[in-house]
DNA sequence: TGTCATTGAATGACGCGTCATATACATTGA
DNA sequence: TCAATGTATATGACGCGTCATTCAATGACA
C-alpha cells in the first residue's frame, strides 16, 4: 500500500512539475509579449488572432472561428478584435449570409505587421521552447 | 540549405507546440481555479501563497522571499497578501531585526483552508498533467 | 405566419495584475 | 553622525479579461 511518505513525494512531484510548466509559460509569454509590444506596439493575444486571421484567410465568418482556436473569451476576442481594427490592421465584414456573423481581413498595414512580427514571434518561440 | 518550405514547416510545428502548451496550461489553471473558487472562496493566486507559506513555516521574513518563488509581481504578491489577511486566513507579523520587512503566518482557518484545499489542488494537478 | 428558443457578437461593471511611484527603514562611507 | 544610496513593502492609475446581459438575426415548428 501507498503510505503517506510515497504520497507526500509524489504531491511534491507534481508541484514541482506544475510550477515548471508556469515558469516556462510565464517567461515565454512575457518574452513574446515584451518583444512585440516594444517593436510592434501589439501585445501576444492581438499577435495571435493576427496570427490566426492571416492563417485562415479566405473562409468566410471568422468571428466565430477564431473563439474556437484561441483560449479566450467570446468577449476577449471581440475587444481584441476592437484593438486591432481601431490600430488600422484588421477590418471587420459583415457576412451577407449570415447577418448576425461577421468576418475578419487583414488590412495592407495589418498584412505587413503581421508578417514582420510572426518572425520576431517565431524566433522568440524557438528560443524558448527549446 | 534549408528551404522556404522547411523554414515553414518547421514553424509551423513551433506554433503548434506552443498552442498546446497553451491549451494544457489554461486548461489546468483554469480547472483548478474554477474548484478552489467554488469550494473554497480563494483563486489560484491566493492558493499558491497560502501553499507557499506553509511549506515554509518557520524561516523569517517571508514577503521577500515569496516574491522569489513566484512569477508574480512583488506588487501583485502584496495584493494577494491583502486579500488572504482579509479573509482572515494569514496574518503579517512585523519582523523586528530588519522592520521594513515583514513575514507571513497562516492563522488557523488559514491552515485548516490550506490542508483542504491542497488536497483538491493536487488532484486537480495530477488529473491535468497526467 | 407568429411565437419561442437559439446563436453571433457587443457592452458595462468588475476584479486583478502591472507599472511607476511613494514611504519607511537600512546601510555605507566620509 | 549625516548625507546618499539601497531595499522591503504599499498604493494608485490604468489596461485587459471575465461574467452577465443585451441586441439583432435565425431557425423551428405549430
Amino acid at each position: 500500500m501507498a503510505t503517506t511518505r510515497d504520497r507526500q513525494l509524489h504531491d511534491r512531484e507534481l508541484v514541482e512539475q506544475w510550477r515548471s510548466i508556469q515558469d516556462s509559460y510565464f517567461r515565454t509569454a512575457g518574452a513574446i509579449d515584451r518583444a512585440l509590444e516594444a517593436k510592434f506596439d501589439i501585445g501576444l493575444n492581438e499577435f495571435e488572432i493576427l496570427d490566426l486571421v492571416a492563417d485562415s484567410e479566405e473562409s468566410a465568418c471568422r468571428m466565430k472561428a477564431l473563439g474556437e482556436r484561441t483560449p479566450m473569451t467570446q468577449s476577449a476576442v471581440s475587444k481584441v478584435v476592437d484593438r486591432l481594427e481601431k490600430a488600422g490592421l484588421v477590418s471587420r465584414q459583415t457576412c451577407v449570409d449570415d447577418r448576425r456573423s461577421l468576418f475578419l481581413e487583414l488590412t495592407e498595414a495589418g498584412r505587413a505587421l503581421h508578417s514582420s512580427a510572426a518572425v520576431e514571434h517565431r524566433a522568440l518561440l524557438k528560443e524558448n521552447l527549446g
